[in-house]
RNA sequence: GGGCGGUUAGCUCAGUUGGUAGAGCACCUGCCUUACAAGCAGGUGGCCACAAGUUCAAGUCUUGUACCGCCCA
């Protein structure tokens, strides 16, 4: 230790410098040599890198900090990742912006581009290759995983960087592209042209994980169906833009009103194309006027009803949301009148969907057929959770990955896994048991992993999409948009008789479903998957459960039969102060750095910390001043401690003989045990308010009873005593706190305690064992006693407005004979800790003060 | 509409198996005490959302209601 300690703690200067102290020495870094039971290995999130960090990230990550610093000193072999999640449509978007381009796959790769910041209004953006289009985002998400690391750092997450992945890297793209591969062997993975959910604007297809209800004003059209053999109906619609693609018209079975209808044939308004009326279940007869067309296709219903029809599909929405040219009179929009129903249609064709729906109703009007004034409603209505126009049901080709045959057994997989706190198990549940479809993996973007298939063309150059080429395993990563397969020559792509690759990427969580794969290297190593998968747990947030827990589950099911982790541990969310979800969009959000530099990273931390599990916290600023008062208290109790040891050297434990040392160090033992069994159930929580109440005890009343037996003024066996006890004492209160305030804790561990410099974090977690030798008085009994005089002495002068150091003339107390003779051991240190002058016992049941203060002077 | 969670001091939150209601912050009153004024000691402050039930006993268990949040339809 040196021998000037700083009189304030500087906790900037102090964090930097541990902070560098421990990447040089590779403090975190993992051992690929030691075995599966002696090793703890995290499935830590990769964050997406599009913007910046927020104070949520924060506590969440620190939540999984604390306990993977727990089983490090708990001498375990810590596997802990960094991931970066890369790849998707957020970064596609900020890229756009950043650098004012767009990807026009169509364009050839140049070679020259070099992509430059500028700020244009999306409509003049630049169009670029694939290729080009990818490098400008690697630009991008390089910088930005740079500056991620750089606050997780700061915040003193003790990750082993040299694990570092993205999940757009080589080695990412091999193994999505291999677990694609292995479910193409199992045959779990199929690829089928069928109406699906399109996103118009970013137009690419979407899986159910993705879409989102949003409440939206909405009108019901009230139109007037012919029927063919005379009479009409009404049916009512939100939308009439959909009038041309009616297939069918459908009511309830049971529905008595439309009885006579069935079997019978309506004939559409405007279009005058003949379509069935039926029965169906999907018609609710209290809904509207309980009679709906079928169209192709307005929503998921018209899909699940066609699908068992024999009916043609009448698609009249174009991938991009607009109004598809049409042509009446041929199947399959035939028509009664053809010539009126392409006027009609003409004046919608090409519009967007909004405007088409106003059009429509105004035809409707004008030709009599509404029957009704259109009624404003408010409905439900499928967004893609990143977009901004309703979801459209589009025939389009994609792979999909067959999951709903196995809602079964994923159900089982998940109540293998221990959930925390158990509750999230329902999530779970919930999402899995209410499946609709199987999981759709193609998108229609640039930035992703790529599939590794390709199409044979015929003669006519149609690509054979039945018959896909498969790249082999030792091709991977490939991308088949430059690479060739087997048997063809790179001069055949795109011919008659030659091939194509397959254009589209892999849903962002076809690869983030493989996180502990890509970890464990499960394609690539087998010896060192076995050695950290399954692993120990999944920290995520309870919002995405429905997808990445989910179909890392899933993934993992299909793969080995087997479970990715044994514990997902869930954290939950900073809310606002109003107790709303941050998010850019509302402006609500705080970013962190500024607060690491004003409070410290032991003191976020802390905050952090103190919630529990799954339980979501309101941002309030003044909290972190807790933290920032527990770090300073440490610092100085720490130098308390230190001021009496001076050049004392190491003190063995035998040394604490008096009954109040050996007493403290009873109490300790519980604190021990008390915090370890929190940590081993994964309650941080729990364990830093055991640990924190048990260091202001150590301050506020133990210290204070022993201080004046520990100055340097005398030299005896008691002092000794006091010392041992403090030297223990603070060992290991400061190693109990060190998950939670690495960087205090370090600092004054390298003062005294760090053999060989050997840092507290991979020092032993405390044991009840390092005190076996101290024998004699082994219970907290004295501590409570003289905690409660003391106070009560306390309490006295303080009522009296006096000094701490003001003379007690006379105490009397009351006790039992049991309790004198405790009290009698620690009354030594109670006359000096409150200034007492005299006392005197009597008998009584109960414990018993009576203070009597010296004459307060009037002054 | 369904699933899950929450509602405890002015604020942020604890509260194990039912057994006298807790912490910190804020506020008030003292105290410069040879670690700490970024401190110390003490104090004020609660119909535990509401209602009914079980029980000798309910913040805790049961049922219902209201409001907040997340997920789903």
């Amino acid at each position: 230790m040196s021998a000037e300690l700083p009189k304030k703690y500087h906790h900037q200067t102090v964090e930097e410098k541990w902070q560098q102290r421990w990447s040089e020495t590779d403090l975190y870094r993992w051992d690929p040599a030691r075995g599966r039971s002696e090793t703890f290995s995290v499935d830590t999130p990769p964050p997406t890198v599009s913007g910046s960090l927020h104070i949520g990230h924060v506590f969440s990550y620190t939540q999984t900090d604390v306990q993977v610093r727990y089983q490090r000193m708990r001498g375990k072999n810590i596997c802990y990742p960094m991931g970066w999640d890369d790849n998707g449509l957020p970064t596609e978007r900020r890229v756009q912006h950043i650098f004012g381009i767009q990807c026009d796959p169509t364009l050839p790769y140049d070679p020259t581009f070099v992509p430059e910041r500028r700020s244009i209004n999306p409509h003049e953006f630049t169009p670029v290759s694939r290729q080009n289009f990818i490098d400008a985002c690697q630009i991008v998400t390089q910088d930005d995983e740079k500056a991620f690391e750089q606050t997780w750092r700061k915040l003193g997450l003790s990750v082993d960087w040299s694990l570092q992945y993205a999940t757009i890297n080589d080695h990412c793209r091999h193994t999505s592209q291999a677990s694609f591969l292995d479910l193409v062997e199992k045959k779990w993975v199929y690829n089928v042209e069928s109406p699906g959910m399109w996103d118009v604007d970013f137009q690419t297809a979407v899986a159910q994980a993705e879409i989102e209800d949003r409440e939206k004003a909405g009108a019901y059209h009230h139109i007037r169906f012919d029927i063919e053999s005379g009479g009409d109906f009404v049916i009512a619609t939100t939308r009439p833009e959909l009038l041309a693609a009616c297939i069918a018209v459908v009511a309830h079975p049971d529905d008595p009103r439309y009885q006579d209808l069935f079997g019978q044939y309506a004939i559409t308004p405007l279009f005058g194309a003949r379509v069935p009326i039926l029965p169906a279940d999907h018609a609710e007869p209290d809904k509207g006027t309980g009679i709906l067309m079928v169209c192709t296709f307005g929503d998921a219903m018209d899909v699940a009803w066609w699908k068992q029809s024999e009916l043609p599909i009448k698609q009249v929405i174009q991938r991009n949301g607009s109004m598809a040219p049409l042509t009446f009179g041929d199947a399959p929009f035939d028509s009664t009148a053809p010539e009126d129903a392409q006027r009609f249609y003409d004046a919608i064709a090409g519009t967007r969907v909004n405007k088409a729906r106003r059009i429509m109703a105004e035809l409707l009007d004008e030709q009599g057929r509404l029957a009704q004034a259109i009624e404003p409603t408010q409905h439900p209505v499928k967004f893609y959770e990143k977009g901004d126009s309703p979801i459209e049901f589009v025939p389009t080709r994609q792979w999909f990955v067959s999951i709903l045959p196995h809602q079964k057994a994923l159900l089982a997989q998940g109540r293998k896994i221990k959930w925390h706190p158990p509750y999230m198990l329902d999530r779970y549940e919930n999402w899995v048991s209410g499946l609709n479809q199987d999981w759709c993996i193609s998108r229609q973007r640039f930035f992703g992993v790529p599939f590794p298939v390709w199409y044979p063309l015929d003669a006519q150059g149609e690509p054979q999409f039945n018959e896909p080429l498969f790249a082999s395993p030792d091709q991977l990563p490939m991308d088949p948009l430059t690479d060739v397969p087997a048997g063809y020559t790179e001069s055949q792509r795109g011919q008659a008789n030659g091939f194509m690759g397959d254009p589209d990427v892999m849903d962002t969580w076809a690869t983030s479903s493989l996180t502990p794969q890509l970890i464990s290297h499960w394609h690539q190593d087998q010896k060192r998957h076995q050695q950290i998968f399954p692993m120990d747990i999944r920290p995520q947030s309870h919002e995405i459960i429905r997808t990445w827990a989910f179909y890392t589950i899933v993934k993992a099911w299909m793969h080995d039969q087997s479970l990715p982790w044994h514990h997902v541990v869930i954290s939950g969310w900073v809310l606002d102060p109003d107790r709303k979800k941050m998010s850019k969009s509302k402006g609500n959000v705080v970013t962190p750095e500024h607060l690491l530099d004003t409070y410290s990273s032991d003191a976020i931390r802390y905050w952090s910390a103190k919630a529990r599990l799954g339980a979501d916290t309101a941002y309030d600023e003044t909290v972190f001043t807790i933290g920032k008062k527990l770090v300073t208290k440490v610092f100085n109790a720490s130098k308390f401690v230190m001021l009496q040891l001076g050049d004392t050297p190491r003190l063995p434990v035998d040394h604490i003989t008096m009954p109040l040392d050996q007493s403290y160090v009873a109490s300790l033992r519980i604190v021990i045990q008390k915090s370890t069994t929190a940590f081993e159930a994964l309650d941080y929580a729990s364990a830093i308010d055991v640990i924190e109440a048990a260091f202001w005890e150590f301050c506020d009343y133990y210290i204070e009873l022993v201080k004046t037996r520990a100055y340097k003024e005398e030299n005896t066996l008691k002092r000794e005593s006091a010392l041992a006890t403090l030297e223990w004492g603070l060992s290991v209160l400061i190693r109990l706190l060190a998950p939670f305030l690495p960087f205090v804790t370090e600092e004054i561990w390298s003062w005294r305690f760090a053999d060989n410099g050997r840092s507290i974090h991979v020092s032993e977690w405390p044991s009840v064992d390092e005190v076996v030798s101290v024998s004699g008085h082994n219970q907290p009994d004295l501590v409570a006693h003289a905690k409660h005089m003391l106070s009560q002495i306390r309490g006295a002068k303080s009522q009296a407005q006096t000094s701490m150091k003001h003379p007690v003339q006379q105490l009397n107390i009351g006790c039992d004979s049991s309790t004198k003779t405790a009290i009698e051991l620690i009354l030594e240190d109670l006359y000096r800790a409150g200034s007492i002058d005299a006392h005197e016992f009597h008998d009584s049941d109960e414990l018993t003060l009576d203070i009597r203060l010296a004459e307060v002077s009037s002054s």
